[in-house]
DNA sequence: GATATATCTTTGATCACTCAAAATAGGATA
DNA sequence: TATCCTATTTTGAGTGATCAAAGATATATC
């Protein structure tokens, strides 16, 4: 089996394999993402080489294998089923939820999994609209605009924000931006760095671009 | 903050103590709990007393210390809640409970548990009736009898089953002598080793006298 | 092309936990 | 009292994960 930290590591690199679009992720990325030092990381991902979860080239990076990315796969459903299982069970906020699947998505068996996603009526998305992988590993994907670059004057609806930061979670909800809200964009201003929205019952809000591009919207 | 290791051993030492009723705990019965070498055993000790969770006498045994019980407490807490909440909302079965307890009991944070609390309206026993101890770490304690020793021909309540064997547990599921279940003891015969019993809309049951030891029953 | 810089890898060490096997202490037995 | 047996402790070693700091390698800059 696996252990806590190989979970951990292979979760990250799926990430950061989102972000590379592709490319193989530097190991100063995996460090940093991690939270530990170069050498660290090097040692890891050499180790998980080894054991045949990731492809890696000496100084030129890391990339998930077949069986690494079906075992992070696995970790991002436990974590995504645990997050919705603590705001919308327990009442847990959303913004301190990340923080707490970060333990609990290594603690939960596949038995006890399978009744959440029962007892949640298999749900698609997490509470901050993040897609939950099927128990087959198939992750489902919606291409969405964010508040940069979609249509400006048309109504669309928040699908999901891309930051899990409590502070940033807490700012969201404060201003009615969390998925499901529908709204505006009215314009864009790359000189103020700022995009302005409206929408209904609650005051017009206008955000920096790179707040924007972590709300994702799609059309309604 | 407490290692996973080390609420493990806390908690065994717990159950050990009581077992063996204020005396010390002998090394051989913490390695054999554990599942270590009499080596670790007491080394882990050692470390345990280094950290003032134990009072260790070399070569005559353990206690847990006031600080190190009080994390005992807190440990078993987190463990019986939960083995509640996997029951009742989840739907396991009661004998396949304490075994994914065993992993979730370290992954809990305080916040979580106090919801785990609110959603089961503070309970004070788990599924096998063993009593939850409160936050603030005091175990509510009952004098039970057991099938062996309690009165004969009079009604009791079964209150407490004290094995959590998933074999042991599915049997008293399967002749319905679960916490709650109302009987009567009949006789018992020391020569045959037997405890026999009665009960409404259930054929009579005899069971051997180390098996009946473990259902322990209140006056109803 | 030579050098400087940022990134990455190696090396040596530590910490928590574990085992196997040798050494030791105490109580029981003869 | 001397010996034996059993429980316990010690010793030496290994694993997984980590760090600090030294060494190596590309890449960018001049």
């Amino acid at each position: 089996m696996a252990t806590r930290t190989v979970e951990d590591y292979l979760k990250t690199l799926y990430g950061e394999q989102q972000r590379a679009g592709g490319e193989l992720v530097a190991m100063g990325a995996v460090a940093a993402s991690m939270n530990v030092t170069p050498g660290t990381a090097t040692a890891m991902v050499k180790a998980l080489a080894e054991s045949g979860l990731v492809d890696y080239e000496p100084r030129g990076g890391v990339r998930l294998s077949a069986k690494g990315e079906k075992l992070a796969l696995h970790v991002l459903r436990r974590h995504r089923l645990v997050e919705l299982f603590l705001v919308q069970v327990l009442g847990l906020d959303w913004s301190e939820v990340d923080e707490e699947a970060e333990e609990l998505e290594h603690a939960i068996s596949d038995k006890v999994l399978a009744k959440l996603d029962e007892l949640l009526k298999y749900p698609s998305v997490d509470p901050h609209g993040d897609p939950i992988p099927s128990s087959r590993g198939k992750l489902p994907s919606r291409t969405l605009a964010s508040l940069v670059d979609c249509d400006l004057g048309r109504t669309v609806r928040v699908a999901r924000v891309m930051d899990q930061n409590p502070a940033f979670l807490q700012f969201v909800d404060r201003h009615h931006l969390k998925p499901g809200t529908e709204l505006v964009v009215r314009h864009r201003d790359a000189i103020a760095d700022a995009v302005s929205i409206t929408s209904k019952n609650h005051p017009a809000l206008t955000l920096g671009t790179s707040a924007a591009a972590k709300i994702l919207v799609e059309a309604v």
